[in-house]
This record gives C-alpha cells, sequence and structure tokens, in this order.
DNA sequence: ACAAAGAATGAATAATGATTCACTATTTCA
DNA sequence: TGAAATAGTGAATCATTATTCATTCTTTGT
C-alpha cells in the first residue's frame, strides 16, 4: 500500500473548496447567478475547472450551496433580531420584518439573486426553501404573540406566507438590477420611508390594528 | 411587376400568425415556459420552425407577446370584478383580489407560469408589468376608498405591491408543479379557506380592522 | 403561360458553456 | 527510491436548441 487520505490533505482538499465556494459567492454577490461562469469562478479560485466538479455534482449544485450560504445568513440575522429584542411578540416581529427588509436593501445585488432572480430549478428549490425558512420563523413568532394575546388568532402560517410575500414584492422594484445606483444611504434608525410603508400594511395585516 | 401583397394573402398571414400565437399558448398552458419547444409550436401549428420566424423576432419574443396575452385576460378579469361588483371601494377591491387568486388556483399550470415560473429577462420583464397592472387596479380602487371614506389615508401605491404580493406569495406553494393534483375543486361560492385567509391579511393590512 | 416578388421550408449551422477524461503531478509509505 | 493511490489539469467534447438561409413553392398581374 502508499497512499492514504491522511490529515493534511483532508484539510488542503477543504481549503480548495472553501476557496471555490468563497469565490463563487463573490461572483454571485457582484453580479447574480445568470451571469456567474464556472470559467470565471474556477481562474479566480487559481484550480482548474476540472477541480471544481471534484467538489461539486454540478453548476448547479455549486449554486444551490452558495444560495443556502447566503440564505442562512440572513435567516440567521432576522432570526436573532426575533430573540433580542425586547418587548411583546408583535415588536419582536416588527423588528424581525424590519431587519429582512433593512438588509436586502443594503445588499441589493445578492438580495436581488435570492429573492428574484431567474434561476435553475435545483437553486429554485432552495429559494422556495429560504423563503418558508422566513415564514417558519415569522410564523413561530405570532404563535407566540397569539399565546401572550399581544396578536390575534389566526392562521398563523398563512399569515406569514402573506408578510414573505408583502415585504419580497416590495423590494423587487427597488432591488431590480435595472436600476441600480438608487437607494443609496439607508440609516439604521428605522426611518426609511420605504421599509416604514411595508411594516404598517404588515403590521395592520397581522394585528388589525391601525398605526 | 408581378406579385403584390392582396388581401387575401395578408389575411392568410395573419391566420398563420394566429396559429402559432394559439398553439404556443396551448403549450405554455400544458407545462409552461420552459418546456416549450419552438419545434413543437411549430408542428402543432402546421407550418414550418423558419415560418415562426416571418412573424416573430425570436422565441423570447413570441413568448412575451403569448404572457402579455395570458396576462391581459387575468388583468381584465380582475378589472371586470373591480366594476361590476356593488357596495364600496372597499367591497369591490376584495372582490378583486378575491377574483386574482380564485382564477390563478382554477387555471394553476398558466397561473404558475406567470406568477412563479423562472423565465427568460423579456419575459420576466413583461411579468413586472404584469404585476405592476394588478397593483395598478388596486391602487385605484384604493384611491377611491380613501375618497369614499371607506378605507384609511395610506400610501396606495405601496399597499397595492404588498396585496399583489401577498397573494402571490400566498399560490406559490399550492400552484407550485411538483404538488399538481390538489386543489381539486373550488366552488364559486367565496368559501375557499386559502382565499378566504389570504384576503382577512389582505384587507386586514388594507383597513386595519379586525375581521 | 410566364416572370417577378414574396412566402414557406427544414436541414444545417451556430452559439453557448457545462462537463468530461486522458494525462500529468503530487502524496504517501514501505 | 519507487510503486500505488489519489488529486489536479484544461483542451476537447458534448448537448441542447434557437436560428439561419439556400432552395422550393405560391401568388400575382400581364
Amino acid at each position: 500500500m502508499a497512499y492514504r487520505e491522511t490529515e493534511k490533505m483532508r484539510q488542503r482538499k477543504a481549503e480548495a473548496r472553501q476557496r471555490i465556494v468563497t469565490c463563487a459567492y463573490q461572483c454571485v454577490a457582484e453580479s447574480g447567478f445568470r451571469s456567474a461562469r464556472i470559467t470565471t469562478i474556477a481562474v479566480s479560485a487559481g484550480v482548474a475547472t476540472g477541480t471544481i466538479y471534484r467538489h461539486f455534482e454540478s453548476k448547479e449544485d455549486l449554486f444551490a450551496e452558495i444560495f443556502r450560504l447566503a440564505t442562512q445568513r440572513e435567516v440567521d440575522k432576522v432570526a436573532q433580531a426575533l430573540t433580542t429584542t425586547g418587548g411583546n411578540a408583535a415588536n419582536r416581529l416588527e423588528a424581525a420584518l424590519r431587519q429582512f427588509a433593512e438588509r436586502a436593501l443594503r445588499g441589493p445585488v445578492m438580495a436581488w439573486s435570492l429573492i428574484a432572480e431567474p434561476v435553475d430549478p435545483k437553486v429554485e428549490e432552495e429559494r422556495l426553501a429560504y423563503r418558508k425558512a422566513y415564514a417558519r420563523l415569522f410564523e413561530q413568532a405570532i404563535d407566540e404573540g397569539m399565546n401572550e394575546g399581544c396578536i390575534p388568532e389566526q392562521d398563523a402560517r398563512q399569515t406569514s406566507t402573506c408578510l414573505v410575500g408583502a415585504i419580497a414584492e416590495s423590494l423587487v422594484g427597488p432591488l431590480s438590477p435595472t436600476q441600480a445606483g438608487d437607494q443609496p444611504d439607508l440609516k439604521d434608525d428605522n426611518n426609511d420611508p420605504l421599509v416604514n410603508a411595508i411594516l404598517r400594511f404588515c403590521m395592520q395585516g397581522l394585528t388589525g390594528t391601525r398605526r
């Protein structure tokens, strides 16, 4: 016997994989999935195109992983807003919705890719999962709110889906790459008028209470 | 001189064009844009593939026209619901939203193509227009409602965008081709629970009044 | 019937990039 | 050092369809 995979090698491979992921991520964050080329990613990661296929079944698989990664970041942040905010469940939910919208407006290219860019089926599947992940977070908060009594009884799952839809749709226009360069700066002070208008609708739909 | 386009010819060409459009429409209504092939459309329309290019610049152009056509039908129906329903602006708007959702559930394949199927850029553009068309209808109704006093003052454009988003997102799951065969029959009696739940959220978001 | 003009045809082409794979290089261990 | 095992390479291949265009067919007016 001669060669057996050693720790050192395992690590080196993991590094290469990581480099590929990172470069692919950057490509997508710069100009979306559609224009991201395997060749380009390979070059920028300093490997041959073939090497990418030693780490990923296919381009779609790689992209699905990128999507999942980007998604996880976002969902985590929203989950965090949900847990670290004070006040009742309705307050916490509002903070989470705000986080969702504001983060999107801050990273518009990636947000557009995640929300609205036409993508291949495997990636589209991830998108459905991503939207569902948000919905589930919101759903849980609504359930809590109903228990606390600060949110009226309702179909929490259905409402959470509506919340995701209302926000996503409201962002499509502003994020659309045809009007890049808009939305110059966004303050941290809960005062973006677009975000406020979205939130008003969402919270009203949720609580049936005029703001 | 010898040949000059005559009325008869003009008509015959128009018929061929119409046939192409109809067949393309059927293809899409059966299984979406992605799987619709120019060759298949040509065969079913009884023309050569080349002939399609005498009538349309490109596949995308043809599909954009199909999209526009399908869209127009839907938007017209919603507009009709908006004008023919009795009651105040809020009632009329509710009827329109209901029409939007119910029609989608009745023609799920086409609805999915219009709402969520990944499509090429030119067609995607039509989709934005389509969503905007709905939003504009709703916006107008909201404006009327604010004048009538039955809808509180708000940013009508923003609200209408949220309405479109909430409904569309709520439909994505149920329309998704992976779970075709669901949603077996839908009565005309304003009683589909999914539709009712969506409408509750929408109307609350709009009026801030609990249902 | 004929020639000019245009329409229709559909097999061949083109374009695009993802993917492969025969080969080279590297790692490991006796 | 050398042989086995695996990793890396990237030019060539493949697959998929939309699109083209040289050719054939139709229509029209004389």
